[in-house]
RNA sequence: GCCAGUUUAGCUCAGUGGUAGAGCAACGGUUUUGUAAACCGUCGGUCGUCGGUUCAAAUCCGACAACUGGCUCCA
């Protein structure tokens, strides 16, 4: 028992009689047990000493269990209510469950109430899940017979002498590895339809695409009402609604994933810029700005024509007697610049970055927001240096990086390591340096990272650092890729100590990736409410009379005189309204003056969200917020 | 690009074949006001675009576009 506790029995017994054997109460709670760290069906009969384990909807694993249960149920409502439908796969998923249906006719989105009504008689029913174990040639003609041809192949496709377990409820039968519940009725209400959607079988845009339902299940309603509440909390913080209304920036159908920013936004934007510039001048890096328009053969002799012409966006000139590709990447032309006069090894490393404008034709459907769009400025930069110097180069990346994330206030991020692709340049040597170097630079940086297999650029393999947005999808923000091929093909040589010509290895990276998803990406972390170094308006200068427009505009000057961001609010409105509305506009400060505060020299601050307020000295106020202004440093 | 859905005033949303609505915002006036909504009034829409059906279309049909949620993709 986890608890340390033992329990003997005379024979074999059932995960359930286990539980039964500790007492009703969690006999009736179990939904499966572990044996020695597998999880299994309560059914499972114990023939040996065994380390074990009681799973109930308490624990993750129980959760997990119960959402797959419903997938399983979701499938067996449907087959009721839609028989023609073939089934293929149904996992359980962070929040829930989904399961891709087979069939002509798409299901509208009155069929997902429907499904979910009789998903409720079926829990109702409390149908026993059982296990059986089938021979395969019987299993596939049973799925033939069926007319299910994609259960039929995915058990073609499991390897020979694999067992092939089949779990019954009621009249429904799927192929499953388990475990399941003891019965339907272990679910409970706690779940709920919520999307349809397309998707491609077995992930791949050349096959047929499968109608997905998506659902979520929670181990109680309460707690499947909680989610609900909080994905609602989420939608308030979505960058699109407080990008409008902050006035930060707007989209239009004219130009499609190409963002017009607002003063506000453009503020923001500068700040951000400005911030990676501090951080990248003392990191030993140059700053370069290359050119958007750049003929079609410097992009044929990178190999970007070739692997990206179909989202280049192409500019006839010449009366078209020449093709141009508007700049997807920066690399072309940093190596560009690297050609000019001849490098040394006593060069090395040389650091190029480039706040680089590039536009890339990304498929509509890709389209998000600010996340995920056409016309992007990368923090880009690009390394050369030699192969013994790239994984120190690695590793002051990564710090430097990290530190960025941390002074921008983000600490869960997902760190992934990208590996050679099918489609690739480079020997396969090249490639095992490569990954190599990178795992060594990630160790020493003491990272935990998952390995990506197939997911590297066709150039190098590739860092990745994932953030999470405010509904829990994650964004690719900062990269370090390792380019063994692109100096090859641009012909960037340095002479080294032995007077010959050598190739630098070329390390592309960025920390933010496009400071547009960026943007989007603090806007949610912060819901709108920025940090006082980010705000667009810092503050307020709110009057309560007429008396103290004077001394209100004063104030103004003095703050802009220190490079604080300070608007005046001198309508003629009521205190409480010119309150409120600041506050909903998210200004971080407000300094309301009235008369008292004109006679005096002081300024009655008041922080947003605060219930009160302090009379500070103007002097004092300036000094204390140009304090707080300042941008994170270290 | 693929699947599904959406598109009506600046915003949020009603409006199921018969002259286009509400709240908020905006604008004008009155109010000089002490920390999250003063009062009165006014303006505002070829109902995403184009085409079709009909005596008559926001409403029915078709095409296209943009957006949203997924899938695929993301140099």
């Amino acid at each position: 028992m986890p608890d340390g506790a033992t329990r003997m029995f005379d024979g074999p017994v059932t995960g359930a009689a286990v539980a039964a054997s500790i007492g009703a109460g969690l006999a009736k709670a179990a939904l499966a047990i572990k044996i020695d760290g597998q999880l299994r069906d309560l059914s499972r009969v114990i023939d040996r000493d065994a380390r074990i384990a009681i799973i109930t909807r308490e624990q993750p694993e129980g959760i997990e269990l119960l959402r797959h249960d419903a997938a399983h149920v979701m499938a067996q409502a449907v087959k009721t209510l839609f028989p023609e439908t073939q089934v293929t796969i149904g996992p359980s998923i962070d929040t829930g469950f989904y399961y891709d249906f087979a069939r002509d006719q798409p299901f509208a989105l009155d069929d997902l109430a429907k499904i979910e009504e009789k998903m409720r008689e079926i829990v109702r029913a409390d149908q026993p899940f059982v296990r059986e174990e089938w021979p395969r040639d019987q299993a596939i003609a049973h799925f033939e017979n069926l007319g299910e041809h994609y259960k039929a192949e995915i058990i073609r496709d499991l390897p020979e002498g694999e067992i092939i377990s089949i779990y019954r409820q009621g009249e429904f039968l799927d192929l499953c590895l388990g475990p399941h519940a003891p019965s339907t009725g272990k679910i409970g209400m706690g779940f709920k339809l919520t999307k349809l959607a397309g998707a491609y079988w077995r992930g791949d845009s050349r096959n047929p695409m499968l109608q997905r339902v998506y659902g979520t299940a929670w181990a109680s309603e309460k707690e499947l009402a909680h989610y609900l509440f909080q994905l609602e909390e989420a939608e308030k913080r979505d960058h699109r609604r407080i990008g409008r209304e902050l006035d930060l920036f707007h989209l239009q159908e004219e130009a499609p994933g190409q963002v017009f920013w607002h003063p506000k936004g453009w503020t923001m934007f500068r700040i951000l810029e400005n911030f990676i510039r501090s951080r990248l001048e003392p990191a030993g890096y140059d700053e370069v700005k290359t050119p958007q328009l750049v003929d079609q053969s410097l992009f044929k002799a990178s190999g970007h024509w070739d692997m990206y012409g179909a989202n280049m966006f192409k500019v006839e000139h010449d009366e078209g007697a020449r093709v141009a590709g508007i700049k997807p990447m920066n690399c072309p032309g940093h190596v560009q610049i690297f050609r000019q006069g001849l490098k040394s090894y006593r060069d090395l490393p040389l650091r190029y970055s480039e706040f680089g404008a590039c536009h890339r034709n990304e498929p509509s459907g890709a389209l998000h927001g600010i996340m995920r769009v056409r016309a992007f400025t990368q923090d880009d930069a690009h390394i050369f240096c030699t192969e013994d110097q790239v994984v120190s180069e690695c590793e002051a990346y990564i710090r430097l990086q990290l530190g960025v994330y941390e002074a921008l206030g983000f600490d869960k991020i997902d760190v992934k390591l990208a590996l050679r692709p099918e489609e690739r340049y480079g020997t396969d040597a090249i490639w095992d340096r490569a990954e190599g170097s990178l795992r060594s630079a990630l160790e020493r940086a003491g990272l935990s990272y998952t390995d990506l297999p197939g997911e590297g650029a066709f150039y190098g393999p590739k860092i990745e650092f994932h953030l999470h947005d405010a509904i829990g999808r994650t964004w690719q923000c900062g990269t370090l890729q390792f380019d063994g091929v692109l100096p090859e093909r641009l012909d960037a040589s340095y002479i080294g100590e032995d007077g010959q010509r050598h190739r630098p290895v070329m390390l592309h990276r960025a920390i933010l990736g496009s400071l547009e998803r960026f943007l989007g990406i603090l806007i949610e972390q912060y819901a709108g409410k920025f940090p006082l170094w980010l705000a667009p308006v810092q503050a307020v200068v709110a009057t309560i009379t007429s008396d103290a427009d004077d001394y209100a505009r004063e104030i103004q000057k003095a703050c802009i005189a220190v490079g604080l961001r300070v608007e005046a609010d001198l309508r003629n409105e009521k205190i409480n309204l010119k309150v409120r509305e600041h506050s909903l506009a998210k200004v971080p400060v407000m300094l309301v003056v009235g008369k008292r505060e004109a006679e005096t020299g002081m300024v009655a601050l008041r922080r947003l969200g605060g219930k009160d307020q302090e009379i500070v000295a103007l002097n004092d106020v300036i000094h204390r917020l140009s304090i707080e202004s300042a941008v994170p440093s270290a």
